[in-house]
RNA sequence: GUGAGAGUAGCUCAGUCGGCUAGAGCACCAGGUUGUGGUCCUGGGGGUCGCGGGUUCGAGUCCCGUCUCCCACCCCA
């Protein structure tokens, strides 16, 4: 028979890369929880439709998509937010307000795997749907911030890139850019950072032809401040766009993260969608790609047939996210413990060995054995192998007068209690 | 979809100019005599050298194809 090997782009998660993955997504949710979102799940898979309808049918060839018996075209679900869309839709007039909810769906794409991006992966998203506050922005980022500050990662490390559409449309409707031009500036701000001054000022002279037009584009591309912004804006209009991104920042620093923060004009996330504040974040040192991004989106739910609500939120991924904390060697799961391990010195005394394991694990504490009936040496090294807090040995002694030997693998010490002793209350021994 | 690099044991890799039965470390299993683990010592199992074809007396090694991995581009919801 042939060995099938696993499909491309997913992975294996033997068990101590599934002890990683654990730690990963407990830590999305306990941050999740504590900052007040509710978690929901959607079916791994969904109508076709549900992904082709917003983003267009050129997407249909990155999804996997199969057809059901009924002849129904189905995908595997490439992202959360069209299933978060549809499940607040239906229940939208009942749901309280803001919605507040997180995911951590398993998605598929079928895309080349390269490093950071693979076919298979988690995505952590929090979102807030159904209020306009900058409030909720500024709590979307901190989530994300909590969490990447709670496994260690600093303001040196990394940091929240932050602009605004409705700002960046303001400032270009400012400058005199027409409405249809916008969109070819969203794409030149948008590879900026990855291309050198000489290769950008190229670009923008294909993309743009009027010289006026691109002395602006390259006035833009250099701001660096929002007082910088603010220097350029004539209109009330977009005065006021600004003083809603400045409103943001103001918040995060009242949050505490103002150092994670730093203003950035090229962040416009290709996403046509988005509407208000977006962000991406990065590594300061390494030239990953975003570890997590998201924005402000005021036709959500309209886009999926529901009310006009607007929503703010953020997608983090498992696999950037993993080489960024193996870089910063900030990837330290727990590791697997049995807290007793049980020895028979003699083979007779097997029986009682399997009666008080059970014992134990009814009173909920990990207990193991060595199926061999082996020496104490052979039996003792299966317990370090295991990672054992406390081996129990059965011996003449508990034949003699129901004592057995406890011995404390870290330190190397033993002692002997009553067995009915240790069963009354095996957790005082931990 | 485009381009580059790489595939030898479970993992990391060595393997000279094409030449004996393809190796090491780690991991795994077993021993090192009676009731004490991690270290150490000894031994063992495990390979269609990614796959297919070609050149050759002879291919892990050279050539072609293919698959996979990996990196960059496109894209990035």
């Amino acid at each position: 028979m042939a060995k099938i090997p696993p499909v491309k782009g997913t992975r294996d998660f033997y068990p101590e890369k599934m002890a990683l993955r654990n730690w990963i997504l407990s830590g999305w949710q306990s941050i999740s929880l504590r900052n007040g979102f509710l978690e929901y799940d959607g079916p791994i898979f969904e109508h076709l439709q549900l992904f082709t309808q917003k983003s267009g049918e050129g997407i249909a060839s990155e999804l996997f998509s199969l057809t059901d018996r009924g002849g129904r075209d189905l995908a595997i679900r490439p992202e959360m937010t069209p299933t978060l869309a549809r499940m607040v839709n239906q229940q939208f007039n009942a749901l309280p307000k803001p919605i507040k909810w997180f995911s951590m769906p398993r998605c598929c794409r079928a895309e080349k795997p390269q490093k950071g991006r693979l076919r298979e992966f988690f995505q952590w998203n929090c979102d807030i749907v159904g209020t306009d506050s900058t409030l909720a922005d500024a709590e979307c980022i901190f989530t994300a911030v909590d969490y990447l500050r709670s496994v260690g990662l600093t303001a040196a490390d990394i940091v929240v890139r932050l602009s605004s559409r409705a700002m960046l449309a303001a400032l270009l409707a400012d400058l005199k850019f027409n409405p249809d031009e916008f969109e070819k500036v969203y794409v030149l701000l948008d590879k900026r950072p990855k291309l050198s001054a000489e290769a950008f000022a190229e670009l923008a002279a294909e993309q743009i032809p009027n010289p006026d037009q691109r002395k602006k584009l390259m006035q833009v591309q250099s701001l660096q401040s929002l007082k910088e912004v603010g220097e350029l804006l004539h209109t009330d209009q977009a005065r006021a766009a600004l003083a809603g991104l400045t409103e943001l920042f103001d918040q995060l620093d009242q949050l505490g993260i103002a150092d994670y923060c730093q203003f950035d004009i090229t962040i416009v996330r290709g996403l046509a969608y988005y509407t208000g504040p977006v962000f991406e974040i990065f590594d300061r040192q390494s030239r990953l790609r975003a570890v997590a991004a998201g924005g402000r989106y005021d036709n959500l739910l309209a886009g999926f047939g529901g009310p006009q609500a607007s929503g703010t939120g953020f997608g983090m991924g498992d696999v950037v996210l993993e080489i960024l904390l193996t870089e910063k060697d900030l990837l330290k799961p727990k590791a697997a413990e049995v807290d007793f391990f049980l020895i028979d010195a003699e083979p007779k005394l097997f029986d009682q060995l399997l009666q008080v394991t059970a014992q134990l694990r009814q009173a909920g504490l990990t207990a193991a054995f060595d199926y061999r009936r082996t020496s104490i040496g052979k039996q003792l090294k299966q317990a370090s192998a295991l990672n054992t807090r406390f081996v129990i040995i059965l011996g003449a002694e508990t034949i003699e007068s129901n004592m057995v030997t406890i011995k404390d693998m870290a330190q190397g010490k033993q002692s002997q209690i009553l067995l009915n002793k240790l069963l009354e209350n095996p957790r005082q021994v931990l």
